[in-house]
DNA sequence: GTCTATAGGCCGATAGAC
DNA sequence: GTCTATCGGCCTATAGAC
């Protein structure tokens, strides 16, 4: 992987997040990374193939984000660290989250079963804890995290920790 | 308003909600309406004049959701009302609030101030009921109601009376 | 690997007839 | 109000030189 090459991505990335895939056209891509638009095509095939390395990205960025709280054992500090994650976010990484939350109102994009195996692992610590509905009680924390999440990449919340701690008290973890 | 202006908005709504603003050709919204394409521009203007037609409508249903709840003067009920939003929609009108939920990843058309009078109430309902942070639990109660409209529209999840009830149990109304 | 030049098509928008 | 015809520009993608 050359240099101009991630320059594409990254320019790409900061486009397609804060633009829109089909609103940002290939020559403000080329323009932005300081290469020629002709470059993109060489190295990515099309516009589309640019966007799937992209998500390759943001897929593996999703898995490793998920995997502290999945690999817990201690269903408190589980929950715990799956409240814990949009609070842990880099900004250098909230481009991929937006584009990650953008597209799921795409068809072709949104794809539940990437973030199931956490509301598995919720439910199952919530079972634990011998609380009456863990299904149910796993799927709105997850609605909850996926909540605060997203106000935090809008930037319409600061990830401010009152808000977690209450969400930690909340759960008593 | 003719029935071929109401046949433009349809077809826009139908296209803009699910393919996207910038990926809609106003060709393909002139066919599928029965129209010819220039009958779009006499009306509208310009594809954004369009949008903008179709996202006042969409303000307007949002401030018609939300009165219920807004209106209601015992916190219990209230908040109730709150959590029966996402599931008293009609699916004819899912195209709507998908262009609303879509939309806010914009910077132009994210506006928190739209939900805020919801958050409020809710704070103050929770406040009347003693609860310990009124602001973070309406905080909070948002998020969730957000959420379960959010996966209902990208049918994720179908409109449980289960998951209502779950609920309405949690929070004691 | 990278750039320049350019093709070919589609897109938003306008003009003018009916 | 509505349609047909058409334009100028932009957008994705390719060709070919270095």
């Amino acid at each position: 992987m050359t240099g101009k090459q991630e320059d594409i991505l990254t320019a790409a990335l900061a486009l397609f997040a804060n633009e829109g895939f089909a609103a940002t056209p290939t020559s403000k891509i080329a323009h932005k990374a300081g290469v020629s638009e002709g470059l993109i095509f060489r190295h990515f095939g099309s516009k589309q193939g640019l966007l799937d390395a992209l998500m390759g990205e943001v897929n593996a960025r999703l898995e490793k984000t998920l995997a502290p709280a999945l690999e817990e054992n201690d269903p408190k500090l589980a929950i715990r660290k799956a409240i814990e994650i949009p609070f842990i976010m880099e900004e250098k990484e909230y481009d991929f989250w937006r584009l990650h939350f953008m597209l799921k109102w795409q068809k072709e994009y949104n794809n539940p079963e990437k973030t199931k195996p956490l509301v598995d692992k919720l439910t199952f610590c919530f079972s634990i804890l011998r609380y009456g509905n863990p299904g149910r009680e796993a799927e709105v924390l997850n609605y909850i995290i996926e909540g605060v999440f997203s106000e935090i990449l809008k930037g319409n919340v600061h990830r401010t920790t009152p808000l977690k701690s209450f969400l930690f008290e909340r759960y008593g973890v």
